[in-house]
RNA sequence: GGUCCCUUCGUCUAAUGGUUAGGACAUCAGGUUUUCAUCCUGAAAACAGGGGUUCAAUUCCCCUAGGGACUACCA
């Protein structure tokens, strides 16, 4: 009788503030109507630093998967951990999922807003509710204070990696967990720092059954430890909360980094321990990199391609990076482009199934920009020009000017072999790479070294090369057409003793000095600096007479 | 150290107790195109190793190796 006046004591001293009792917690956040299959899914960072792709990758998994069976997927802020907070950030996660078209129906918007009815959805904001659990569990026997400082722990630690048993705060090892009522009145009137730990039941040697989504069928230990659930400033740890709010929140399935997976037992244990009916869990790997010999996670430091920011800056659309990573959730995604190549994306179904249960992918750069060439290929010169111009605006200003200066022509430049064609151009991948493409549209003093050019035109005499440039600027007709512009190439061509086709250079390759093909490759060079580029005569035909006569007279 | 996960072309992956182990990207070579591309065709390229089970194993089982994750008052 008096131990219990007693612990009724250490919770007023522990919680001595009003707290929401369960049931009134269940009463505001009722459980959501759902019908066969509906998924309630989330997408739960926390705010310390940029957002990695790897989250991108795991929200975009969860968000179609709730938007495809009629479900809700929604944003939390998982900011617990006040130390390694950085402020601002919650809003760019907001952000970065709007600006990929992740939609989320609850939580805090790109706009600062926030929506729905479970909240609020930021966990620091939550703090009553958790402490609400944590006074339960107190209540059952199910947790207890701990006054053991980080030197005690730190020593306990080393004790046991000298003793060589299994480290961690469990059985005999956990000081504190069957102290009396005394002892812990007397600790706490000292004001004593302490935390919460959960008290748990379970024996390392058990092993529970456990069936991931993904993974399928596994067993793991049970979970023995007294792991902390709230911690000494009060906030609650990770796994309280996401065990508290996946609850309250109607969360059905739980997509995330496959790191979270040997402590499965742990959450499932608490699910337990308050009666609720744990989520499923789907555990995925994370996306990786080669360094040397092995295989690493993408780390926010070391690599610019684990901050989704970078794939904004180098100027791939988002659609691009969506589809990469569509591609990567499920391999079939591109059997599906294939037969749809003008869907939106959208429209494909992500499966469980097909969701791969490999070790994580590494990323690969070569595939994102196929995608991604793809993916502009299929723009209209419109389109391309208001994407890139988007981009430049906000990472080349010089650029962006260029653009808007000359905004017709800049148009006609990049209308050149984009016209929904059967044959459009595919070189390019990102916008960032536009501006060397379309260089020396606006290169007017273009000074190219003899020397550069006759490296560019090797096995060419350069006395042909200056008459076939006159006999041509001699003929050039801006008004031409295409028709009549390459006769003109061609016979140039067999005035100085080019075949005027590859085919009737191949037939005798010994009766010629080269093709057709090596005299466009002169005037190619001499108006672009380089040797490959779109169709000459569209180039011609956008440079305009002036620009055309003023570079190919540099040469002379 | 302990616990757990993973392993098919260079990369992402498909399939299967019996297949010439399929596709995509990348690479290379041809071809079409009046130029450059696009496009088309083709080539090279993989079941980590060793044991079982089986008429038959890449597929099932075991071991080994390699890789990865976790082992916090971080998430």
């Amino acid at each position: 009788m008096e131990e219990s006046e007693n612990k009724r004591k250490i919770i007023k001293i522990l919680f001595p503030q009003p707290l929401p009792t369960p049931e009134d917690l269940e009463k505001k956040y009722p459980a959501r109507k759902l019908i066969d299959g509906t998924m309630i899914t989330r997408i739960a960072p926390s705010p310390t630093g940029f957002m990695h792709i790897g989250s991108l990758y795991t929200a975009l998994i969860s968000e179609r998967l709730a938007h495809q069976t009629g479900g809700v997927f929604y944003l939390r802020i998982e900011d617990t951990d006040k130390k390694r907070e950085i402020s601002g950030v919650s809003n760019l996660i907001a952000q970065a999922l709007e600006h990929y078209g992740i939609k989320i129906d609850e939580g805090e918007t790109a706009s600062g807003f926030e929506i729905g009815q479970y909240g609020p959805y930021k966990q620091s904001q939550r703090v009553k509710i958790y402490q609400t659990y944590i006074k339960f569990l107190l209540e059952k026997n199910l947790a207890y204070p701990c006054f053991s400082t980080n030197q005690e722990l730190e020593e306990m630690r080393d004790m046991q990696e000298s003793k060589s048993v299994r480290p961690g705060y469990y059985k005999q090892w956990a000081k504190w967990r069957d102290r009396s009522d005394e002892e812990v009145l007397n600790a706490l009137k000292e004001g004593k720092k302490f935390v919460i730990r959960f008290k748990s039941g379970g024996d390392f040697d058990n092993k529970i059954l456990i069936q991931d989504i993904l993974l399928g069928k596994r067993e793991l230990p049970e979970n023995d430890q007294d792991i902390v659930i709230m911690k000494s400033n009060g906030l609650p740890t990770y796994h309280l909360a996401h065990v508290v709010d996946d609850h309250l929140m109607g969360t059905t399935h739980v997509i995330r980094g496959n790191e979270w997976f040997p402590s499965l037992p742990l959450h499932l244990q608490l699910f337990a321990s308050m009666r609720w009916q744990p989520p499923q869990y789907g555990h995925i790997f994370p996306i990786q990199k080669m360094e040397g010999q092995s295989k690493r996670k993408l780390s926010k430091r070391k690599d610019h391609e684990a901050n989704i920011s970078y794939y904004e800056k180098q100027g791939y659309p988002t659609d691009a990076v969506m589809e990469y990573l569509l591609n990567l959730a499920n391999s079939n995604f591109e059997e599906w482009r294939k037969h749809n190549p003008d869907e939106n994306n959208r429209k494909f179904k992500l499966t469980f199934e097909k969701l791969s249960s490999s070790n994580g992918p590494l990323f690969d750069f070569n595939k994102l920009n196929d995608i991604s060439k793809e993916i502009i290929a299929r723009y209209s010169s419109e389109e391309v020009y208001c994407k890139c111009l988007d981009w430049a605006k906000k990472y080349d200003h010089q650029f962006a000017e260029t653009m808007e200066k000359n905004l017709d022509y800049m148009k006609k430049i990049l209308n050149i072999e984009r016209r929904g064609g059967t044959n459009v151009r595919k070189d390019i991948g990102k916008w960032s790479n536009i501006k060397k493409e379309v260089e020396y549209f606006f290169d007017t003093d273009f000074n190219m070294a003899i020397d550069d050019i006759a490296q560019k035109l090797p096995g060419i005499n350069p006395e042909d090369i200056n008459n076939i440039v006159d006999s041509f600027i001699k003929s050039y007709n801006e008004s031409d057409s295409k028709d009549e512009w390459f006769e003109k190439i061609k016979k140039i061509s067999r005035a100085y003793g080019y075949a005027d086709s590859i085919k009737i250079f191949k037939e005798n390759p010994n009766k010629y000095k080269g093709n057709v093909a090596d005299i466009a490759k002169i005037f190619r060079v001499l108006l672009t600096g380089r040797t490959q580029t779109p169709d000459l005569y569209s180039i011609m035909l956008v440079l305009g007479k002036d620009r055309v006569l003023k570079k190919l007279s540099v040469f002379k």
